[in-house]
DNA sequence: CTGAAAGCGCTAACAG
DNA sequence: CTGTTAGCGCTTTCAG
């Protein structure tokens, strides 16, 4: 019936001919109606309704110099902090008439560049990033120099714009609160910190807290995978004297992962040993144990980050956001019990 | 320092000068490169290295007619499957030199026809949605007649390209495992249905395999919203002597929300009630009692659903694929015990 | 208030 | 193999 090779929409220079004005004159009817009379912007939108018609941004674009495009770079969007960071963004753009084009890096430098190359190629007027770390990466360095707006979500940077909850006060509340249940060792797991940044503040503020509160020195224990346990790190970690009461893993899905692997072991949470999170994603709620964790807003981080952007697209203005964070209590952190590690004294080190 | 107003980044034509070659020659280099002798085209790449260029996609668009880029419009991204799905298409778009724009649509209409027009204007060469009911939607229709290469995920349509598990006959595998442990009354729930065509199929699957295994009539009860539970309604469902002794929840997030409703009423599950869900998300295993569900994996049908996309922007095809699913034995689903509604004597009618 | 003309950055078509 | 030329669709001076 139809052929394959349809004909291209309508043009403004056809709209311009069958309203019997100029392009110039169309191309005002939608950008800057106030310049043209009532009754020539009606007539004009009126024929372009009726050719189904509306501007190519293409042409618009390339001449005007603004595409209303931004980026959006994020590690995954398996992790539901990062997914709300999206919607968050994204409804913010879509406020002020912009589209968002995504990307993910799966917390790989080489692909974080790769997606700011791919990404900046399209034009965009500005883009909105988690790196791995924001103080030595390379991308960061090649995008400011370009002169592309940009802003960070959830790394935090005293160089740059950024939307961020304090990674470091947030893990200091944590410690606050596991010490307040009696937890004297405390162990923080992660997954490489090169990688994350996010991990390397939470792990300071756990040990400046710790220190403060003269607890046990916090040790770190390095998984593969930012949100995958190691079952023999794990097993290791149990074992000895200076065995841990809690575990504060730096984010929700490690938790997860830690809790799943620890009751594969035969270990009670938070019965033999207390975990925590950081995140605060919704599932920890509908969890067994439910997660005690610290409440990184997704959504705000999201929404704060993509007003920023605009701000700096705007008016040039480089300003940055905290984003206030929340302790969750859940049930995987209980008070400490001085013979819950009872348990423990059963396994022989091999 | 630099000036606010940063120098534009250069152009194809400085790179011809500086090479002292043709823009055309430029613009081949990056392009096709097959035409040109390697010592010229090393040289353009090497000027073009220097003065770190790369081509403006605005321009190359303009000309040749092709964006590479893709459009993503699905409901929403808080749901883990939706999630997946992203993951999966962007995958698949970046391995063919495709950049993906995205949006959500909180799955109402109005939105989606919003969302397609937004998208629409960037000139995309192709759109991947999942739309509230593909039976009758006009934004379908007008992207059609638009000529705009298009794929449902999700979404199960005859006339339309589309990547989705075959919901009646998941539907089916559930009521035929529940009847398999003892469940002759099976309740429906879900959101309102003529927002979502899935929950229809999935409806009409069970209803059909409860009618063939002689099994008591699927109840359906409406949901305000897809993802949560109205606390009134499943009260009132667990009364009467009709009282199902299975809940098959439209989704898991349902799922989810119906089990914490019965919770904090006081209902245990499964002791009292079954319940299952659909998807199959990951958190479904962490969840206490774990989520029986059927999986229909969101990466997969994305990159589907963004192959499908591909082949049909390249070749004119519009084939259709239909994921498998799988059926997922969780806890909060099982054997169904004649006494196990003692519970329910007690609540009084009001 | 409206029109004419130039050109954003690039590539396709055509020459050579 | 490489250069020349024209123009994708639009907006933006500049003139009226």
């Amino acid at each position: 019936m139809d052929s394959k090779r349809r004909k291209p929409p309508a043009s403004i220079l056809e709209i311009a001919s069958a309203a019997g004005v100029s392009p110039a004159t169309v191309s005002r009817a939608f950008n800057r109606p106030e310049l043209l009379s009532a009754a020539t912007r009606q007539h004009v939108l009126d024929i372009a309704e009726q050719h189904n018609f509306s501007p190519d941004r293409l042409g618009s674009s390339l001449r005007s110099g603004n595409t209303r495009t931004l980026g959006l770079v994020l590690p995954t969007l398996s992790n539901p902090v990062f997914a709300d960071c999206f919607e968050g963004a994204e409804k913010r753009a879509r406020q002020s008439g912009y589209s968002m084009m995504m990307t993910v890096t799966h917390y790989d430098p080489a692909l974080e560049a790769a997606a700011v190359q791919r990404l900046a190629g399209h034009r965009l007027e500005g883009i909105i990033l988690t790196v791995s770390d924001a103080r030595n990466s390379v991308v960061l360095n090649t995008l400011k120099s370009s002169g592309m707006a940009c802003v960070l979500a959830y790394n935090e940077c005293p160089t740059m714009s950024c939307a961020a909850v304090d990674n470091r006060a947030a893990a200091h509340d944590m410690v606050v609160y596991l010490a307040s249940l009696g937890h004297k060792r405390i162990a923080f797991l992660s997954g490489p910190l090169d990688l994350s940044d996010r991990a390397r503040s939470r792990l300071k503020g756990a040990r400046d807290t710790a220190k403060r509160l003269k607890l046990h020195s916090v040790t770190h224990h390095v998984m593969s995978t930012h949100t995958t346990a190691n079952s023999a790190i794990v097993t290791a970690l149990l074992r000895g004297a200076d065995r841990p009461s809690a575990l504060f893993c730096s984010n929700d899905l490690l938790a997860m992962d830690v809790i799943s692997t620890l009751q594969e072991l035969g270990v009670r949470v938070p019965d033999d040993i207390s975990v925590a999170g950081f995140d605060g994603i919704r599932y920890g709620t509908c969890m067994s144990p439910t997660l005690t964790s610290i409440e990184a807003p997704g959504f705000e981080i999201g929404r704060a980050a993509c007003h920023l952007l605009l701000e700096q697209i705007e008016h040039g203005s480089a300003a940055s956001i905290q984003v206030p964070h929340r302790l969750v209590r859940g049930a995987s952190a209980a008070a400490f019990l001085a013979n819950a590690d009872h348990h423990n004294e059963k396994i022989t080190p091999c």
